[in-house]
RNA sequence: GGGGGGAUAGCUCAGCUGGAUAGAGCGCCUGUCUUACAAACAGGAGGUCGGGGGUUCAAGUCCCUCUCUCCCCA
């Protein structure tokens, strides 16, 4: 026999088990369905500490419906995470010396799939070793067959309802990919860097002066803007002025509008509606041409405004020649220092372009009235609570999303071109051979759109693709919509918005009734984990050390509800521990050779614990309920540590030293029992327990959660409280005096105690009845005990103390009286409250009294 | 610049619709190898609930304001 729980040796046996057993049990199960779909990890690479906490939290969810009766279905799933992906794979052929252009992008795919498989294997790994039960014969894959109809269903159906539309607008350019990327993809920076006063000459032989940051794209100038208020540029605006963009000597004209901030700069900016989001919409308002001069490579293209130095260069490079050669021409009137913010691109890491380009939008604002009505009638519900205004604050300025990307992986979009006509309107269809047939067209004269969606507009769908949607009614199994989502609160507009739209677009409900936000795992100093930064904890390398079991309980017993969780080995190392004491106790039980599991109350001990019991039960219950995990495993703790071990097992020992037979089965029964409301949290040592306690074969896994003991007479639970209060003040007397519970042997009982208080008292605390009949006297709930033989130079200490105590409670009592004085409160307060007053008052000067006279008490005794 | 969260014990957080001596885990201090567990047991210290103002008989809790912090968006 061991004293330290070795979590690995059977790990692997109970994942086996579980996906064997398991599921079985599920399906058989008529109970109320219970659904969760898992937000599919990336087939990026493995898993992080965010995923065991994820995987976790739904594992709790899932394992504690089953045990409550629920049909659970917990779909498994991972994403093909295109942008992602591909980056990440094209960064492995450049250090094999390859590219994805060399490769050719058939070539390219093949590689793709046998990664995703790959990747996949490995993921789905790490998942079963945590223990998580999702319903395995469900996964799904975004990319899958399944997943592919349902994309060209939502994509189809919805722009021939005009949601989805294809139009030529400025999209965020990511220059090394190649591809548009979404607004919420990109990173704002505050980069340091220059800004610039440049002078354009004017056509009446003047000047006019502009600030800019971005002095290498004066060459795509539309025209310089000035707020019309701006007594400045009154002349200008008057007498239609324009200006000639330095260098290159185009003209353009001088415009007013509202939006340019006459405090900024000298007033006057350059208008660039082809590299500039805001200049883009000035541009529009005034019907301005679009001048681009950067290619979709990021470089200065040979626009015939371009002078011939800058061709070919980057943005950056581009730059300094500019200002270079603006200088050379006295253009270049300031340069200051200037901060300003870029945006940089999540996947790539890259300076993101505006540019403009012809791409595929989804106007999600179609969908923002339906969203916010129904999160008004909690559809979905978020915990923590605050979480559903982020969500509705997010929808409430939704815009157009941006959904084709310039990228190979992923679902290409179903809409058909005329060969070599792109300009001519697409015929957008599931499948372009029927369509052809039925309108006369020969399907080979139809090129398919290049491009691919954004990952997310298939993710989005994940929900109805999980139950079989198109082709199968996904409520069919009342499995839709699914109970709870639960996901990390930086996906909440990436992934839950656009779930709740793809569900309103088809089925006119929200995709989940309730969704948990949780934070993101953090190193203990709440620093975002990073490889770079070192502080990363590798969950397949904690497992290995600490077990899957400490590492769910670090995760879940620290589960604030705070954007951060700080997380260190600290927690696992008390994760460890735990388990350490559940093995423990569970091999002291065995040693007291219960003849069986069946709990009979006996000693009055057992109504206690049996209480202590039903109360966490409830505890854990209405936790889950509350999505609160965290104080569901606090319960569990608690009740383990501090009640069931400190303890119904201390007094256990004693009780079957006095011949107690049935204490052994009782603590085996609440073991049995606590196994399986343990078993949501960290299954793999209640099976381990259960193996060792019962030697047997069946899982914990499949069994029903504990219904309340019943036949508690409460009046014993009370008795026993009374003994647990009292051996604690007979302590703390003790440790008052400044002696040791060990080095005193034997007390003196005085007064007539009750039979089974006195044995349990001197039971608990190994002491003997001394013959004597004098000594120092402690009072306690069940009665007096006194010590004898006591040294009188210690109890000066005990007067003092009680002294203190006594004065204490004085404040107290003062401002309780003031309160009862108070005709305020008298006159307002609810009579039970005044009443409750009253009723403290008496307590706290009893309290007070009995302090006073036992410090005299004992002063006497010590002279 | 706009919006939101937060400020309670050394750390991380609870504290419901205002009403007890403000709680938990971890950490810290003291004592103990007591027949499951020293990875344990027993005992203990530690908080003017960020500052100021207001509402109320009564404020950690409601309102205003300031300071500091985190996050999101531009």
């Amino acid at each position: 026999m061991s004293n330290f729980y070795n979590p690995s040796q059977n790990e692997e046996r109970w994942v086996s088990q579980w996906e064997k057993d398991v599921p079985i049990h599920d399906s058989k199960s008529k109970g109320k369905p219970f659904s969760i779909v898992i937000p599919p990890p990336n087939v990026t690479g493995s898993l992080h500490i965010g995923h065991s906490l994820n995987y976790t939290l739904q594992d709790v969810f899932t394992r504690w419906a089953r045990l409550k009766g629920c049909s659970t279905r917990w779909i498994p799933g991972s994403d093909h995470a295109g942008i992602a992906t591909q980056a990440v794979l094209e960064k492995k052929l450049e250090s094999e010396g390859s590219s994805k252009s060399e490769l050719g992008k058939e070539a390219f795919l093949k590689r793709a799939w046998e990664w995703k498989d790959e990747c996949r294997d490995v993921i789905f790994q790490q998942f079963k070793k945590l223990g998580i039960t999702p319903y395995w014969p469900g996964e799904r894959f975004t990319m899958d067959e399944q997943c592919n109809k349902a994309v060209k269903k939502a994509f189809v159906e919805l722009y021939k309802k005009d949601v989805i539309f294809k139009g030529n607008r400025l999209v965020n350019w990511d220059c090394q990919l190649q591809t548009a990327v979404s607004d919420i993809e990109v990173d704002r920076e505050d980069r340091n860097g220059f800004i610039w006063t440049l002078e354009y000459k004017t056509n009446d032989g003047k000047s006019i002066k502009i600030a800019t940051t971005r002095p290498e794209t004066i060459f795509a100038d539309s025209a310089i803007a000035v707020n019309p208020n701006d007594e400045r540029f009154k002349s200008y605006l008057d007498n239609g002025v324009n200006a000639f963009i330095p260098l290159v000597d185009v003209e353009i004209p001088i415009i007013a509008d509202d939006s340019v901030d006459m405090d900024f700069g000298e007033g006057a900016l350059k208008v660039t509606p082809a590299h500039d989001h805001l200049d883009f919409e000035i541009g529009e308002r005034h019907d301005l041409p679009i001048v681009t001069i950067l290619g979709k490579d990021g470089k200065l293209s040979s626009h015939e405004r371009v002078p011939n130095e800058l061709h070919g260069l980057n943005v950056v490079a581009a730059r300094r020649k500019a200002v270079e050669m603006l200088e050379n021409s006295g253009s270049l009137v300031d340069a200051k220092k200037h901060k300003s913010a870029i945006g940089i691109s999540q996947r790539s890491g890259s300076v993101i372009e505006p540019m403009l380009s012809e791409q595929w939008f989804l106007n999600m604002k179609v969908f923002k009235g339906r969203a916010l009505e129904l999160l008004k009638d909690g559809s979905p519900s978020f915990y923590p609570e605050r979480w559903g205004g982020v969500y509705g604050d997010w929808w409430s300025k939704v815009e157009n999303w941006c959904i084709s990307r310039q990228l190979w992986w992923g679902h290409q979009i179903p809409a058909w071109y005329p060969k070599g006509d792109k300009s001519k309107d697409p015929i957008v269809s599931e499948n372009i051979e029927e369509e052809c047939l039925s309108k006369n067209h020969d399907s080979k004269q139809f090129v398919q759109d290049e491009d691919v969606l954004d990952t997310w507009f298939s993710s989005a769908l994940w929900p109805l693709e999980c139950f079989g949607w198109p082709e199968d009614d996904p409520k069919e199994n009342g499995f839709f919509p699914t109970s709870l989502l639960i996901t990390g609160y930086d996906i909440i507009f990436f992934w839950v918005l656009k779930m709740v739209l793809m569900s309103l677009a088809f089925e006119d409900k929200t995709p989940f009734k309730e969704v948990l936000i949780h934070g993101l795992v953090c190193d203990k100093k709440g620093r975002k984990m990073s490889k770079s930064k070192g502080n990363t904890i590798d969950p397949l390398e904690a497992m290995d050390e600490y077990g899957a079991d400490s590492l769910r309980f670090a995760l879940l017993f620290n589960m604030v509800p705070a954007e951060v969780i700080p997380f260190g080995n600290d927690q696992l190392v008390s994760g460890q521990r735990f388990m350490n004491k559940i093995w423990n106790a569970a091999n002291y039980i065995n040693s007291l050779e219960p003849k069986n599991s069946d709990f009979v109350f006996y000693d009055r001990s057992d109504h206690w614990i049996a209480q202590k019991f039903n109360e966490t039960v409830a505890s854990v219950d209405k936790s889950l309920e509350g999505k609160d995990v965290r104080k569901a495993m606090q319960s569990i703790h608690h009740f383990f540590w501090n009640e069931f071990c400190d303890w119904y097992l201390e007094i256990a020992k004693s009780r079957s030293n006095n011949g107690d037979l049935q204490v052994a089965s009782n603590a085996k029964a609440i073991m049995e029992k606590f196994l399986v409301i343990s078993s949501p949290f960290v299954p793999f040592i209640c099976e381990d327990v259960n193996l060792l306690i019962n030697n047997d074969e069946s899982l914990v896994a499949t069994r029903s959660w504990p219904t309340e003991l019943e036949g508690i007479d409460m009046k014993e639970s009370e008795g026993f409280q009374d003994i647990y209060d009292s051996v604690k003040s007979y302590r703390k007397s003790i440790s008052i005096l400044g002696l040791s519970v060990e080095e005193i042997k034997e007390v003196v009982i005085d007064g007539s105690w009750n039979q089974g208080q006195e044995d349990a008292f001197l039971n608990i605390l190994r002491l003997k009845k001394s013959g004597t009949e004098n000594g120092f006297p402690i009072e306690m709930a069940i009665g007096k005990v006194m010590i004898p033989n006591i040294d009188s130079s210690v109890l000066s200490e005990r007067v003092d103390e009680l002294k203190r105590n006594a004065e204490d409670a004085e404040p107290r009592i003062k401002r309780l009286e003031g309160q009862l004085q108070n005709k305020g409160f008298i006159n307002n307060a609810p009579k039970d409250k005044v009443q409750l007053i009253r009723d403290r008052l008496r307590e706290a000067q009893q309290e007070r009294d009995e302090l006073v006279k036992r410090a005299a008490w004992i002063q006497k005794f010590s002279e």
